[in-house]
DNA sequence: AATTTACTATACCAAAGGTATAGTAAATTA
DNA sequence: TAATTTACTATACCTTTGGTATAGTAAATT
């Protein structure tokens, strides 16, 4: 089990790579292995085919991104106690990480198979669903305790603004990869970001919807 | 000329829909030219090969979405002449005209492209960039005549602004997707309503930025 | 009548996914 | 320390099918 210790893993973050790039069909097994160095035995080793891989791939990636999100509101949520600021500060730390990534460009494996949904079992749909809907539980729970204590300026869902993070999130990716620049995503988190600042910062008054 | 007629529309119709469904890679000749009722040989003789529909599929898609939001944006520009009221107005019957759309799931051509890009030459690459920045321009000069007549609350960039919409709609597509609601879409279109009305409605007073 | 348009019908090849089998070095367990 | 399991390598093979090429043809146009 010594030898084997990152095979794996190495497996897992050469595939993908080249399936943020190509897509997953066009992704061949054969490339795969290539570039981890191993067989096509070796491959078939540790998954039983290529949907077994789609699969490991996108719950390995919910959980990262699921680690890495708590990570940045703990990081948050240890420099202030305002519920709002906390908020403010994790997209600060979000966009900054964005700028940081060492990635030719973002991707986002939920995106990538979203497009190509049709070629996978339901399993990994249902999967991809309860990802979407955990980023959605996430935001929206600390949108939940903003609005608490302060009131904002328009009516609003908090579904609604949780689920726009993530909208701005894959769509800044998007733009971020056809225009070759990642500062395009880094920005887009600001401008959400601003928009909550101006849903709730500092009330000056309380504007009914229409 | 008179049997062509409509075929290769048809084509270019069958394809995009199942590209949007399942992705370019795993789009298979075989199973467009079943769709569209022709023949292999019928379909070369549109396009040399598959690169030359994508390429094809793509110019169209843009020319479509140009076409579309123009038309949009006239409509808005016919019931008002604040610029403020025809971008907003315009954003309601966009995020209207997103839940009226007869297909199943929405889709981007150029989205499903971009998790795929690898795979196309530099001139479709280009023709994405290109169409990317169409969007950024069309809507960046509506913001700049709002901007010419009222100062936004928060200090922002206008193409960053601008970039905003093409991002919540790329994004609110894929939520869309995922979650099979296209309600998710049109309620992003709408929160990016909201952050306008916010940045530019009725100037209770300038903020400066922190 | 000649040519071009818009196809149909066949045939073919390389690539890829997947499976099967034989072998082996290292680690674990008994 | 012997037996077994883990984690692979190395070959080979089968089948599908994506992509391309070529030959032929009916209808429309010139």
């Amino acid at each position: 089990m010594k030898r084997a210790d990152s095979t794996k893993k190495r497996i897992m973050d050469v595939a993908e790579s080249i399936i943020l790039q190509k897509g997953f069909a066009s992704t061949s097994i054969e490339e795969i292995i290539q570039q981890a160095h191993i067989t096509k035995g070796g491959f078939f080793y540790h998954f039983d085919g290529k949907s077994e891989l789609a699969y490991g791939l996108l719950n390995r990636y919910l959980s990262a991104d699921d680690e890495f999100f708590n990570d940045l509101f703990s990081r948050a949520r240890e420099l202030t106690e305002d519920p709002l600021q906390q908020m403010l500060l994790f997209l600060k730390l979000l966009a900054e990480a964005m700028l940081a990534l060492e990635d030719t460009h973002p991707g986002c494996l939920v995106a990538a198979f979203t497009y190509e949904s049709q070629q996978f079992d339901h399993s990994i749909i249902e999967t991809m669903k309860k990802g979407t809907l955990a980023w959605r539980a996430l935001f929206s729970e600390q949108l939940s305790v903003i609005m608490a204590s302060r009131k904002p300026r328009l009516a609003i869902e908090i579904d609604e603004l949780a689920d726009m993070l993530s909208a701005v999130l894959e769509g800044g990716i998007i733009l971020s990869r056809i225009l070759t620049d990642r500062h395009v995503l880094a920005s887009q988190i600001l401008q959400y970001r601003n928009y909550l600042r101006l849903l709730f910062e500092n009330s000056i008054e309380v504007r009914t919807d229409d």
